[in-house]
DNA sequence: CGCACCACAATTTTT
DNA sequence: TTGTGGTGCG
């Protein structure tokens, strides 16, 4: 054999060798997998597995370095060396393993060399633990975070180059809106043209561009526009006023970090000699900043791996450009491209509808997705009368499902818009399914939280004012506004923080009448202050509710909500104690941090049986047996905006994709003929989604369809005439699921007049969900409804009697 | 200073 | 319909 001969069967024997160790991937999969040097972009379709790959090639990295990637060959490689390989990928357990791995690997990565970067916690959780389940305490090394922590952590070494101190604290969404408010009112803006969230919206634009107010206030000037000038003016304010109180927001958190490696050759090069292989998840919800970022990182050899899926980016609205997807392989010359189109989710229909909606869509990679599965079962389209018939039909079918042996956790319901959450919460709760909905209101937006949450950052960081300026008065302890509004000026003129011009109230007339009020507060802060060094942060914060008096307020007022809001600062001191057991030294600030950028708490728990209700945006990454879209509807969804709107109406519909794509084995559409929402009554047609899936993938009601329901019909009439009258026709039925369920076939979702039945205590009823129960309780309730309290075997249900005569029934004796 | 009442607006939101 | 923010009174 040949020198040249040799190398090459090496080189291919190598590969194959080191193929066997992943050999529970798919070929597109392994590729993925091996293919680790240079730019690599992986288009990973919905449920295709893509953090296996992402997991799998950093562990071949960590192993093998490049081994499977290059033509390198070592010295003294014999035909022996070839056979060995070749045995080994036959079957690895009879060859011996320390050799092949020694003949494998060329470079293998440190742990530490490796950047994994994620869009949110629960991503970036998901990939450590799963890591540290393949590679034990390697993984503890590697970067793997949200590109916003990864962003704090550089930024708290090298702040002081971008003119914040190491120390500075981060303003979350609703900090940036009221320091924005303030702004708008101090340089008397017009509060009608300029929005706070318009104006951070620009700002945040610019920041996406990686332009800094002065050069925004230099263009706005060359523009001649009005608008723009004011909104510059804002911006420099807003700029100066975080930087005084070394806060970043988290626009800032990215720009800076990319503004330092930009302009700091040292720290840059440091860097990228650093990470060896960056890795971005999610690419298609990456802004301009979040890109320059990434390749900012990314060294000479360019190994930068990129995942994502452009019929996902549902992140339009935030910034997220699709481009950077599109555009990947022109950025990046001699980049490679994987596609991972079989679905390991989802059966055939389902995946059939999904590819059906989608390649509506111009502008995108193009792919479709295949399953070794079968057709499985296939859509339905239920149509109900208004909301809330809808809301029962999904409950019905949820109690049917639940009775045919699943779990509540099997459920979800997803809808475009929060608000539509109420009427499924109703129904539920009267039928007694457990549910949690996810979203909406978060825990860490909740006042109580945000008022604790204050009172810590105010001890951390005396400079932090925004904070300070909330919990001043909170409780009650009589500062009022204008007092505050007085110190607030004096610190600004005097250019001081706050907290210093309280402390000495007693030096400013204007401030002297409410002094010995302040004077408490300054003092009150300044020995929880001192703590900081003694005591642990979940005493501090036992402390903090202590001497606030915030804990006394909440109990002493008697109303309802406020056991809620006990109960959230409790649930916050549990956060503080979890936080200190994942770190090795807790700090206050330290923790701090951590929620700064942990807005979601994440509430979605995959142990406990609940049914899932959220909206389409947050559901992407999950899944669920079976799924409802609900509210499918024109003008819900797609929305009203995205209608006449081409680039909004494919953004609608890669969230339809996204929706459908959720589901394992059972999808449910369902749409409403009138609703009200916002407090007026729409009659809305069945979403266009649903006329773009091939009918033979849909279950649909087999009615005659009204010829407006037709796009581009040409039934002829009076389209309109034609709905109107379909919407006055009685609608009492509803249509049945397939008939795989012949079991409710014909049982009609429960409309609320129906009779109810009289129960008193004692009765023995059967319930077609929950089995065999006792009535333990009978409350009277308006309307001649009553609220059951009823025994299964142990657990308790509470149960409306309306609702639940119909899915339950006296037993007789 | 604190509370009650009225006007007004309202996709989606990983950080 | 619901929640929030601003104003005015006790």
């Amino acid at each position: 054999m040949t020198n040249a001969k040799l190398m090459k069967s090496f080189i291919a024997a190598r590969r194959d060798a080191i193929a066997a160790d992943f050999r529970h991937l798919n070929d597109m999969q392994l590729e993925g997998a091996l293919t680790t040097e240079g730019p690599l972009l992986i288009l990973a379709g919905a449920g295709s597995g893509k953090t296996t790959v992402l997991i799998n090639r950093i562990a071949n990295l960590i192993r093998y370095g490049r081994g499977s990637d290059t033509d390198f060959v070592p010295d003294g490689i014999t035909e022996q060396d070839v056979l060995l390989l070749r045995q080994y990928a036959a079957s690895p357990a009879a060859a011996d393993a320390q050799r092949v791995r020694e003949l494998c690997a060329v470079e293998p990565v440190e742990p530490w060399r490796i950047i994994a970067i994620t869009f949110t916690n629960k991503a970036a959780g998901e990939l450590r633990s799963r890591l540290e389940a393949m590679l034990g305490a390697d993984a503890g090394d590697i970067w793997a975070q949200t590109f916003h922590s990864a962003c704090v952590r550089i930024l708290r070494r090298d702040a002081e180059l971008v003119g914040f101190s190491h120390s500075f604290t981060i303003y979350d969404t609703s900090d940036s809106v009221s320091t924005m408010k303030r702004i708008i009112k101090d340089l008397n803006l017009d509060e009608k043209t300029f929005t706070a969230n318009y104006i951070l919206g620009q700002i945040s634009r610019a920041k996406d561009s990686m332009q800094s107010a002065e050069e925004y206030c230099a263009e706005a000037e060359a523009s001649y526009d009005i608008r723009k000038k004011f909104v510059g003016m804002a911006y420099r304010e807003y700029e100066r006023r975080l930087r005084d109180a070394n806060a970043l927001d988290f626009d800032d958190l990215i720009f800076y970090t990319v503004k330092l490696l930009r302009e700091n050759e040292d720290v840059r090069d440091y860097y990228r000699r650093r990470f060896r292989y960056v890795l971005i998840d999610e690419y298609q919800d990456t802004n301009r900043s979040q890109y320059m970022l990434a390749s900012l990182l990314t060294g000479e050899d360019g190994n930068i791996c990129v995942v994502g899926d452009d019929d996902q980016s549902i992140y339009k609205f935030r910034g997220a450009t699709i481009e950077n997807i599109l555009l990947f392989e022109q950025r990046y010359k001699k980049a490679r491209v994987i596609r991972l189109e079989q679905n390991y989710r989802s059966t055939g229909h389902i995946l059939s509808a999904a590819n059906a909606v989608i390649r509506n869509n111009t502008g995108r990679k193009g792919k479709e997705l295949w399953t070794a599965q079968g057709p499985g079962e296939k859509l339905t389209l239920s149509i109900a009368d208004d909301e809330a018939a809808e809301a029962r039909f999904v409950a019905s079918t949820i109690l049917d499902g639940f009775a045919a042996g699943a779990n509540w956790r099997d459920f979800a319901v997803l809808y475009r818009m929060n608000a539509q959450s109420n009427q499924f919460e109703y129904a539920f709760k009267r039928a007694g399914i457990p549910y949690r909905v996810i979203g909406g209101t978060r825990f860490f937006d909740r006042a109580e939280i945000k008022d604790v949450l204050a009172y810590l950052c105010v001890v951390a960081n005396p400079a932090d004012d925004l904070r300070l300026s909330r919990i001043v008065n909170v409780p009650a302890r009589g500062i009022g506004q204008k007092t505050v509004d007085t110190a607030r000026d004096i610190a600004a003129a005097e250019s001081r923080p706050l907290f210093d011009v309280l402390k000495g109230c007693r030096d400013y007339a204007e401030l002297s009448r409410s002094a010995s009020k302040i004077l408490a507060f300054t003092d009150m802060i300044d020995s929880l202050r001192g703590l900081l060094g003694e005591l642990s942060p979940d005493e501090i914060y036992d402390a903090v509710l202590e001497s606030s008096g915030y804990l006394r307020a909440l109990q002493e007022k008697n109303d309802p909500e406020n056991e809620a809001r006990i109960e959230n600062v409790k649930e916050l001191k549990s956060n503080i104690l979890g936080y200190m057991n994942e770190v090795e030294e807790p700090t206050l600030a330290g923790f701090l941090d951590e929620i700064a950028l942990y807005t979601t708490l994440d509430q979605y728990d995959e142990d406990s049986d609940y049914a899932v209700m959220m909206t389409m945006h947050s559901v992407k990454g999950l899944e669920f047996p079976t799924v409802f879209v609900v509210g499918a509807e024109n003008g819900i969804f797609p929305g009203v905006q995205a209608i006449g709107d081409p680039d909004e109406m494919e953004e609608e519909r890669r969230l339809c994709y996204v929706a459908i794509t959720r589901a394992k084995k059972k999808l449910y559409l369902t749409c409403a003929r009138r609703r009200m929402l916002f407090g007026r009554t729409q009659a809305n047609l069945p979403s266009r989604f649903i006329d773009e899936i091939p009918v033979e993938d849909i279950d649909k009601p087999e009615e005659k369809r009204p010829a407006m329901w037709n796009f581009g019909g040409t039934d002829g009439g009076s389209g309109y005439e034609e709905y109107a009258r379909y919407n006055r026709e009685p609608q009492t039925r509803t249509y049945s699921t397939p008939s795989q369920r012949p079991a409710r076939a014909h049982s009609p979702a429960p409309a609320p007049k129906s009779a109810a039945m009289s129960l008193t205590v004692g009765d023995r009823v059967v319930h077609k969900a929950f089995g065999n129960g006792t009535v333990t309780a009978v409350t009277p309730m308006a309307g001649g409804d009553a609220l059951l309290s009823v025994d299964f075997g142990g657990t308790v249900k509470k149960l409306m009697l309306k609702t639940a005569s119909a899915f339950m029934k006296k037993e007789q004796t």
